[in-house]
DNA sequence: TATTGTTATACTCTATAACTATA
DNA sequence: TATAGTTATAGAGTATAACAATA
């Protein structure tokens, strides 16, 4: 308090002031009610945020969400049909077609004739789909630290299973 | 049990068996590898089956969750102006131009003259639309709890707690 | 007859630039 | 010069129908 008024009577210093000017939006912050109380609303708002900052991160890698989590599931299913790998990302499958083309196009997967069936592919990746699932994965640890952090193991934890049961009611469930 | 082939030996009852032949899709259940321990894979999961949950449920009052939270909003903040809702919504301003519109073209909100700014409006409920609010509250309420069914109500407000600190986690600070 | 992968298509949500009319 | 609202447009993500090749 005593500092700044004394250095004020020093005006020629060689000191620097940065004043960054942020444009006054005068937004009125507006009354939000029962929203921030639904679930669905939290959930929207925060897997937003979430992936927003996934995409800034693998900004580098060219990589997005959907596509990290493919090369993820086919490293851990060598081999596996595209039909398979569409339905455990919940991707339908016309939709995944385009997304397998441009990992082959960037020769990150391929789609190697089936053994058995001619029909089916067997997905594979190629080295440097390794390498780049490598450097993935790094980053998107790094990701998922910081959206979490604040968070002790065992709130993530809990987490991560208060969320599995959410999905778990919100999906319809068929007869067996 | 015994009643079972007592009637199969009486072929020609007035009786019907309906069997529905739910078709074998024969899909390998993959290998989701560190997929499930990711937190912005759970959300996105968890998010979609929500939506997908809300939907089904305001099919009824063709409603979708922004335009819900749009009406929730209005009705919270009579009188605010377009922009500041937006905002508040997290909708850029120009995809809320064509959600008022639709909204406007089904009575269910107003564009009223502004008071003091003649750029601005003044967004009202009409009475169409707070009668349909009023029957959506419901079918939200009744959605929510569907969906955090067998939750306990403090572990409901632990998951709203802990998405908001993830969503301000993810969210870039800007320099005040 | 059913499944695998594909094409074509459509609809929603999101994002940006540029315009107008007011302030 | 800046803000409120708008238009136009583009890009993702998601959804369905219909087709060819194969089972």
């Amino acid at each position: 308090m005593h500092s700044h008024s004394h250095e004020r009577a020093r005006p020629f210093e060689n000191r620097f002031e940065i004043v960054i000017m942020v444009p006054n939006k005068s937004r009125e912050k507006l009354d939000l009610g029962p929203l921030p109380s639904l679930l669905g609303y939290a959930l929207r708002r925060a897997q937003l945020a979430v992936f927003a900052d996934f995409n800034a991160a693998c900004e580098k890698l060219q990589l997005r969400p959907a596509q990290f989590s493919a090369l993820l599931l086919i490293e851990a299913n060598l081999g596996c049909k595209q039909s398979d790998a569409a339905e455990a990302l919940g991707i339908m499958q016309p939709n995944f077609v385009a997304l397998m083309d441009e990992l082959e196009r960037r020769d990150l997967a391929r789609r190697a004739p089936g053994k058995t069936d001619r029909r089916a592919y067997a997905l594979e990746l190629t080295d440097a789909g390794g390498t780049l699932l490598e450097r993935a994965r790094t980053v998107v640890s790094e990701h998922d630290a910081r959206i979490t952090r604040g968070l002790s193991a065992s709130e993530t934890a809990l987490l991560l299973q208060l969320l599995a049961r959410v999905e778990q009611n919100a999906t319809p469930q068929v007869a067996p």
